[in-house]
RNA sequence: GGCCCCUUGGUCAAGCGGUUAAGACACCACCCUUUCACGGUGGUAACAUGGGUUCGAUUCCCGUAGGGGUCACCA
């Protein structure tokens, strides 16, 4: 059987957003299911949209979230150049190669002319005009120097059917789509003739890529057809949305997987997410490796309708991550993020680490769970309110002072210790064990919740700062 | 507006003529518990709408509504 082969080809305006990441994605997948190969092409056609250090960021991007390519053009294959502006030639040669097979024909009309051609609902439709000029005064033309583009010469009647493999079969009319430009004036030719003429010569046989482009692949076929090339499959695929009405986008501000790294999600959680939005596996396993992803994927699990994306959810499978990793790889990872917090360096990092391993989704939020170590005030007295462990701020008043002479009399200052102080005194007091626990965190942390009890915390904290704080806590309620 | 496509809980989604309409996130309750979290158990919550076809429609067909895409010398 032949080699299925798959691209992805991002243009270069600036980043790779969660959408375009995910249509990578998906051929990357579907390649490697197949035994495959997957290969990246940079079209940067437009020069006018180009921005610099995009390209590399696409290349970071792809290898950082381990959808590598087989081809590309910072990696080779036989099947480059792998960057369209450095295809010119060829584009040129096939194009007239379409002129010649009369699927397509040289225009010289002004912009002004087909301005003039609008609708009543403002929609401009070229009309064929230079189809009647003849092969002399085309010469000619071109001679004289006179710009000019290359249309794809559409039938004005008949339909293009043909099956996409995920939305079944679509058909358009041939009325319905306009003679394109193929060539722009410059020489450069747009999307939608260098990406026929690209995956054709890069032996691609399944096509791969977003639902914008649904309705405008018959036009595609109708240059395959017209040179005799086989058309490839298309699989098109729902998009993202930001919400019901928005899609997904770096304009609207929304975040790249860059960001998400930034903002201190796993890696593979991203990845993972991506992969369920738009498609889901036969089983209800949910979380999975990129192998996994492979191992899983199939086309019948693609979805249809737009899927909006759920960051809580991704944060979920990023808190599902870390709870399964060893201390050592949590610790690799999460150090950039502790080193941020203004705890870093008072106290042991394993200590802290340790405290906050399964109490996080995303590595930012390790910062925020450990701060009340660093900086202590005043805080709410509702705080010592639970109802149901029988805490409030006048049992508080009560017995801050009992648990400060308590603890003052420990020297060997380790949990264990502490805690059964604590059980002793509540014992002495007749008070709910866990209403005293309640009440010695709380003074201590100010918190409502923290990666830690009580007593674990006062051993982290030392003797000292223990005691101070719960002089300061006592003022409070006082 | 023309054309193409889509429509199951708040979100992701199973389903592919007969089901008590899965599962996950989120939310709520309870249990566990040295707080929080974790974990466990349970719960609230959905087939856009109107017609057909059929013994029977979430599932098939048509209309309506809503949404998306596309109509560039952008991809």
């Amino acid at each position: 059987m032949e080699k299925v082969r798959t691209r992805f080809a991002p243009s270069p305006t600036g980043y790779l957003h969660i959408g375009g990441l995910r249509t990578a994605l998906y051929g990357y997948l579907f390649a490697k299911k197949q035994g495959g190969d997957f290969i990246l092409r940079i079209e940067d056609t437009d020069t006018a949209r180009y921005v610099d250090g995009s390209v590399q960021i696409i290349y970071d991007t792809m290898r950082d979230s381990g959808v590598m390519y087989d081809e590309g053009p910072d990696v080779g294959g036989n099947y480059g150049p792998y960057v369209q502006s450095e295809r010119k030639n060829i584009y040129k040669e096939y194009a007239e190669k379409l002129v010649e097979l009369g699927g397509a024909y040289y225009c010289f009309c002004s912009p002004e002319r087909i301005a003039g051609l609008k609708d009543e609902s403002g929609n401009v439709r070229y009309d064929k005009h230079c189809l009647k000029l003849s092969k002399e005064e085309i010469a000619e033309k071109i001679k004289n120097g006179e710009p000019y583009v290359i249309r794809q010469n559409v039938p004005l009647e008949g339909t293009g059917t043909y099956t996409d493999l995920v939305y079944g079969e679509i058909s358009v009319d041939y009325k319905d789509i306009e003679d394109g430009i193929l060539i722009k004036s410059d020489g450069m030719p747009t999307y939608n003739f260098a990406n026929v003429v690209d995956d054709y010569l890069m032996g691609i046989t399944h096509v791969i890529r977003g639902t914008e482009y649904l309705s405008s692949t018959p036009k595609y076929n109708l240059m395959y057809d017209a040179y005799g090339w086989r058309r490839p499959v298309y699989i098109h695929l729902p998009p993202i949305m930001k919400d019901a009405q928005h899609k997904l986008s770096k304009r609207n501000g929304d975040a790249s997987y860059e960001d998400f790294v930034k903002k201190g999600y796993v890696k593979e959680s991203i990845v993972n997410y991506i992969a369920l939005l738009g498609w889901s596996p036969k089983s209800n396993v949910e979380k999975m490796s990129l192998n996994d992803l492979i191992e899983n994927f199939s086309l019948d699990g693609i979805s249809k309708s737009p899927s909006i994306f759920d960051e809580v959810k991704m944060k979920w499978l990023s808190g599902e991550y870390i709870k399964e990793m060893t201390f050592e790889e949590f610790k690799e990872k999460a150090l950039p993020f502790l080193k941020e917090s203004k705890v870093y360096g008072k106290y042991n990092e394993d200590k802290l680490l340790s405290l906050v391993k399964g109490r996080v989704q995303i590595y930012s939020e390790i910062a925020e769970k450990l701060d009340f170590l660093a900086e202590f005030g005043a805080f709410d007295t509702a705080l010592f309110e639970n109802q149901k462990q029988k805490a409030s701020a006048q049992v508080a008043k009560k017995i801050l002072p009992k648990i400060k002479e308590k603890l003052a009399g420990i020297d060997a200052w380790e949990n264990s210790n502490l805690f059964s102080a604590l059980v002793e005194l509540s014992a002495e007091l007749d008070i709910k064990k866990q209403a005293v626990l309640w009440i010695a965190r709380v003074a201590i942390t100010g918190k409502e919740s923290t990666p830690g009890g009580a007593t674990e915390i006062a051993e982290l904290l030392g003797k000292e700062e223990t005691l101070a704080r719960l002089d300061f806590a006592f003022d409070l309620v006082k």
